[in-house]
DNA sequence: GGTTTTGCAATGCGATCGCATTGGAAAGGA
DNA sequence: TCCTTTCCAATGCGATCGCATTGCAAAACC
């Protein structure tokens, strides 16, 4: 058996390539030479690891939903015994793109969308991946009416599912520029108080 | 003076072409040959009345805000003697992709917005076009407010942001399949209950 | 009816694209 | 040590890209 490498690493590290060249110069713009560069790798590099450009498209946005999920959990770490709304609240946040690591994030998972709409596999990633933040978003606020931090009048599916289409709304405006982090958390921050409140 | 011809007209249907190019095979697929087969000109002609690709596309994004606009007048126009609730409501059902022209629109607008995050001019466009439709969204609901069928005690201005970003953010994950027109209308109308609400 | 100006069609060009092919360096296993 | 397998660099190819150039038909104006 010859040299020895590590095979996912070397696609992860091509993966964040693509993310750069997405997010400097949009989703048209990315080719394999340009993400071989940008990975200071060669061209025959990235085709060794990935027989098309769309199976590398599609390792990496599966690779993101990780890169995502990884970092929302690093931030809810830092929460020092937070409360049920404060646990959803930066939830709510982590997926504004509030630092740069969120916003090519979030940058990425537009030019993804838009791009699936034209390619079938990235689709079935997509749907699943919301599927999936859905249900956990309407498990959350269960929780918290269970444990009688929100009103048993509330129906927490419709309301789950609301604040999290809401957040998703938020998301574009933002990059765009139309709605600064600060209005964006005021309007989450106005659900949550109605959400939560305690009369 | 020579061939008198409507200039803006052609320009249109150039730009419809665009939007049924980016429709079936999505934005990096928009190429000046493959509109003008669409638009059944030649490719001369495409450059005749744009000097380049990008003057192209911009254009037709600023015609798509009319068309858009267009459409929501009509549907607007069929309701007889609405409630303002009821125009509310309609507004956000013509937004979701309902119908094969919605939902043309808003795959463009998504490609758009996608493009615009790596090219300076689309973004400008779009950014006003948000303000525009954000401030209106404010306005419909204070002049509820005022009319007295939404309580006083409710935060218009954010509860009018509240709804015009939920509604974007339901656009998304309805063109991808992760949700049916019809759970996104209940989550609207379970908003526009409490909204509406008579208590 | 000649002149001029516009509306296009056609073609060419250099750059870039995804992908195939080839060759060889490096690293275990025999 | 030799051999095999993997890793990857380099190059080539046909297709396609945006854009420039050229030429000419058609239509007002003199």
């Amino acid at each position: 058996m010859p040299k020895v490498v590590d095979h996912d690493e070397r696609r992860r590290v091509i993966a964040e390539a693509v993310y750069v060249v997405i997010e400097q110069r949009g989703m048209e713009q990315v080719s394999l030479r340009d993400v071989a560069k940008e990975a200071s790798v060669s061209m025959g590099a990235v085709q060794h690891y990935f027989r098309t450009k769309d199976e590398m498209l599609l390792f990496a946005l599966s690779h993101m939903r990780e890169r995502v999920l990884t970092r929302l959990t690093t931030h809810l770490s830092r929460l020092k015994n937070p409360t049920r709304r404060q646990y959803i609240r930066e939830v709510a946040r982590v997926m504004l793109p509030t630092d740069a690591q969120a916003r090519q994030e979030a940058i990425v998972n537009i030019a993804f969308v838009s791009r699936s709409l034209a390619e079938d596999p990235l689709q079935v990633l997509l749907r699943e991946g919301y599927q999936r933040l859905i249900d956990s978003s309407d498990t959350v606020l269960r929780e918290a009416r269970d444990a009688g931090e929100i009103s048993r009048e509330l129906d927490v599916k419709k309301e789950g599912d609301a604040l999290f289409f809401l957040v998703q709304g938020l998301i574009g405006p933002t990059l765009i520029g139309a709605l600064s982090i600060r209005r964006a958390m005021a309007i989450i921050d106005h659900q949550l108080d109605r959400l939560f409140a305690t009369s």
